[in-house]
RNA sequence: GGGCCGCUAGCUCAUCCGGUAGAGCAGGGGACUUUUAAUCCCAAGGUGCAGGGUUCGAGACCCUGGCGGCCCA
């Protein structure tokens, strides 16, 4: 019969913590209960040992038939079963620290083996879908686990401290906004309507700066209709935080001071290893802007008031298949992803993007055509993403249309005009500095893993079939 | 979407030039009173991803499909 619940006294860290300087063979006269799953096995006639895992740890159960209750059936247990035991503990002859088993309790049968004990789990397929089995066997994974539980944590109370209030927005969003992706389409029956998984938490959050929260921050969930690759995830984390009365230049200050205290708080340090590269963290970070990246990489001096054949011409030449449609924004942006982005690897704020291919930033006070906002490219990749926020209700209605125009002409990507959100910002928005920050890539830049299914514990897949 | 690679026992992997599949671990039985991936002995374990084709004969070669990975778009 097994047991409704079992009495632990001790984890498996809390014992090595108090008892691992104990001398080969001592013992402490000292009863401890404990529980987890037994994940090794060895008997010996009359003498069986067991390593017992729980969520801290492991520690050895070790039981002989003279003086455990059970001794046959402890000796035929199984990899995987849950067991609870009851014993002194103690160091055997070859240290190792171990519960004296007296007692046991089968508290859950493994009917399903656990695998290779050596190789553990590697088929991908079954990592990712039978992820439970994965986590037992694999201490890697339940490494990374653990450090995106702390750095969410940590990131929460970052803010916090800084007088940030954290609040939910709607998932369901009757229009799909804040960023440029293909939303998902759900229907609610009862409102005989369509409404969009949402794409950011973008606009709501900005309403909320409205009403009067000076510093708030989402750290949600958001859906985006595209495909799957190692670091695309049709569902994934981010962080917005938006602050009244602060500029991108704040928010600069924000997100660096952020990444290196997560950093240091979780890693204890700000280098780091990443796909076998060095990467230092360390402040101050690069600031540059995105043209003066651009001429550094790619070797050639672009800006917006080239005429745009010829923008078009350099577009070309590094095999960029050029939209008719394409201002010489979108050119700027697309010859910069093309030949500077993967090539930053330290931690750099690329600055000033074109207005074309950001209708939600504000112009920039002194470079027409540009807006002030960044990204900071972390390891080639785009880690945070923010701007000094556009709260006049004209501009923002025109780059609205501006991208209904884009959508019209067969941008499946481009915005649509939010009325609502118009309306919120005739009431007037406070300038306004906002930020995101991609939770799964954070996690996988200070993890040192380079699938975002690495950081997520059950990723998209497509669905099994004829496997029980 | 394109190219390449993979899919064999519960798990990790072999099977050479086409001749009807093998090991370790797990699971079963046995030995062993301080083990550390314990060790030793015995027995068992397979729809070779699926479906076609070539062949006297296919896990292997060819085609189609499925699932996954890597790279490219």
């Amino acid at each position: 019969m097994i047991p409704y619940r079992f009495e632990r006294s001790r984890d498996a860290a809390s014992l090595h913590e108090e008892f691992d300087a104990l001398e080969p063979g001592a013992e402490t006269g000292v009863e401890v209960s404990v529980a987890g799953r037994v994940m090794l096995l060895r008997t010996q006639g009359k003498l069986a040992f067991g390593d017992l895992r729980d969520s801290s740890g492991s520690v050895q159960l070790f039981a002989l038939s003279a003086a455990t209750h059970d001794f046959d059936g402890f000796a035929k247990l199984s990899l995987g079963d849950w067991v609870g035991a009851t014993g002194e503990v103690v160091k055997t002859k070859r240290g190792e620290l171990s519960v004296k088993v007296k007692s046991w309790v089968l508290l859950a049968e493994a009917r399903r083996g656990f695998g290779d004990k050596w190789h553990g789990i590697t088929d991908v397929d079954t990592r990712y879908r039978q992820r439970y089995v994965d986590l037992w066997a694999n201490e890697g994974s339940r490494r990374v686990f653990r450090l995106r539980s702390r750095l969410v944590s940590s990131m929460r109370r970052w803010l916090e401290d800084r007088g940030f209030v954290e609040v939910e927005t709607p998932i369901f969003h009757p229009i799909a906004g804040g960023a440029h992706a293909k939303p998902f389409v759900t229907h609610h029956n009862a409102l005989a309507m369509d409404l969009y998984l949402r794409i950011a938490t973008e606009l709501y959050l900005k309403r909320l700066v409205v009403g009067g929260f000076e510093k708030v921050f989402e750290i949600g969930r958001v859906f985006r209709n595209e495909g799957l690759s190692p670091r695309h995830n049709p569902e994934f984390t981010m962080l917005e935080s938006y602050e009244a009365y602060a500029d991108y230049g704040d928010m600069m200050a924000l997100t660096e001071g952020m990444v290196v205290h997560l950093a240091t708080e979780l890693l204890g340090t700000t280098s780091l290893t990443y796909d076998g590269r060095e990467l230092d963290l360390s402040p101050p970070w690069r600031r540059a802007t995105l043209v003066e990246l651009i001429e550094e990489h790619a070797g050639v001096r672009v800006d917006l008031d080239m005429p745009v054949d010829e923008l078009r011409k350099v577009a070309s030449s590094f095999d960029i298949p050029v939209e008719d449609a394409w201002g010489p924004g979108k050119l700027v942006l697309e010859i910069y992803e093309k030949t500077t982005e993967a090539a930053l690897w330290a931690p750099t704020i690329v600055m000033d993007y074109p207005q074309e291919v950001s209708p939600l930033a504000r112009p920039h006070r002194s470079k027409p055509g540009y807006v002030e906002r960044f990204e900071v490219i972390v390891a080639g990749r785009e880690l945070a993403n923010a701007f000094s926020e556009l709260n006049d209700p004209d501009i923002q209605r025109a780059a609205f249309e501006a991208q209904a125009a884009a959508k019209a002409a067969g941008d499946e990507e481009a915005m649509v005009v939010d009325d609502d959100f118009l309306r919120a910002l005739e009431y007037g928005m406070p300038p306004t500095g906002g930020l995101g920050v991609g939770i799964d890539r954070l996690v996988m830049l200070l993890a040192d893993v380079h699938h975002i299914r690495d950081v997520l514990l059950f990723p998209t897949l497509r669905p099994e079939q004829d496997r029980p």
